[in-house]
DNA sequence: AATTATTTTTAGACAAATCTAATAATTATA
DNA sequence: TATAATTATTAGATTTGTCTAAAAATAATT
């Protein structure tokens, strides 16, 4: 059996790359990733992330090269085509608006849905994306704060920063948190930091630079170095 | 890449045989499906089912057999094990919660979620199904009117038989279609005959088997024999 | 610049799932 | 019951995605 597309009848609601198997996707997604912080992507990088072996990314890049989805220079790096780049997108979408089902609706906790959303990321039917979307009221943001592509692949516009640069007493909330481990995010639960939190800077303690933060129920936390890293905030009036 | 089973910690929560392929419990979900009409099941009726070679099936049935989900002998056809059984009634049962849920919540059409539902009917994460079944508020059948199986792969009871052998001028429920096709199901729709649907037998046409119905709102229904014959109901007092 | 170390690619093999073509078993029929 | 027809299985090939081990290219270092 081979999983085939769904939409029939519409080209123009096919997504890009509607062929592509649930690897080639987890690659695609994987190349974008890691191209937020690096132009060109190394062989090596991504057999890193995908827990694989330099020789079987080597195929797979060949076969991804083939359909199109990636420009690739032998010994010279890989960055998404323009094709490429709008599949990694709309599957980021489907597992984002998927983890805000499972929390929002299904009521998993916000660290738990992850491995789910990377099966779910991978149905194919973009009447199913874009009904979910319409059915979840259109969310921005993910239960983790990672914004979700609308249905042309455009990010909402937004801005974020770092903890660390954000502005001493003033109204801050917190939009994002860039690290995915199950123990910082069962932190956060546990210190009741959640996406959404507001709260102030009270204090930034320079020995250990370390915040010492007011929240919106006027108790304190006090949070470290390691931990306000992770943490993305946008002011709120 | 293999997808592995999600669920970690709980032995209890695992599903039977979570170590399938996708096409592994496609196959026993098709052994399943002809195992109601015929007690053991032959390479050849699968092959025709599956769309694929009898060659294919044999060797599938192998390798199914040698995980212990069917009963296969050599030449004398095939049956699902206890545990093949199981697992095909846990799929039948994600299945049709996933049909339930496109239909009641994101406003499908009862005939157009099944081709989505062969995708989403693979997703590993017994958590995720009972959340669903609990927030579709436990489900007893599905779009169609076919009987969802509980967590422990129970089946509804329930009374049905064909519309053929109900009675005249009792009301009746349509609990229930035998036939998938796109042409009956949007014949159906268009007649406003719908799961749940509540008619009486006003005549049976002897010349041409058809018979004349009384709908719920009083208006009158033609159908033929043909109709009549993918029809279930049960009766309603 | 030459050598060493690292990274990347090739070559060859394997498992899953399929196929075609050939063979074997079973069933039906003359 | 012998022969024909049907059904089922094996043998061998293919594709996808992976691997190990070896070779080639690039980068780093003396």
């Amino acid at each position: 059996m081979t999983i085939q597309n769904t939409e029939s009848s519409l080209p123009a609601q096919v997504p890009p790359h509607a062929g592509l198997s649930f690897t080639e996707e987890n690659y695609l997604k994987c190349i974008y990733t890691l191209s937020q912080k690096e132009e060109t992507v190394s062989t090596r990088l991504i057999a890193k992330e995908m827990d694989s072996r330099d020789s079987s990314v080597t195929d797979m890049l060949k076969r991804l090269s083939a359909k199109g989805t990636i420009n690739y220079i032998k010994y010279k790096g890989v960055s998404l085509s323009e094709s490429g780049y709008a599949t990694a997108l709309h599957i980021i979408r489907k597992h984002r608006l998927w983890e805000v089902f499972l929390v929002s609706k299904l009521k998993f906790k916000w660290d738990e849905v992850h491995e789910i959303a990377e099966q779910l990321e991978h149905i194919k039917s973009s009447r199913l994306v874009d009904r979910l979307d319409e059915f979840l009221d259109f969310p921005r943001f993910d239960p983790h704060g990672d914004p979700i592509p609308d249905k042309d692949g455009n990010m909402p516009n937004y801005t974020q920063f770092p903890l660390q640069n954000a502005p001493q007493d003033q109204w801050l909330e917190l939009t994002r948190v860039t690290n995915d481990s199950q123990e910082f995010l069962r932190y956060l639960e546990q210190t009741h930091l959640l996406i959404g939190s507001r709260f102030k800077i009270k204090q930034f303690i320079e020995f250990d630079e370390s915040f010492m933060l007011e929240l919106s129920d006027n108790s304190s936390l006090h949070i470290s170095q390691k931990v306000a890293q992770h943490i993305l905030v946008r002011i709120t009036d």
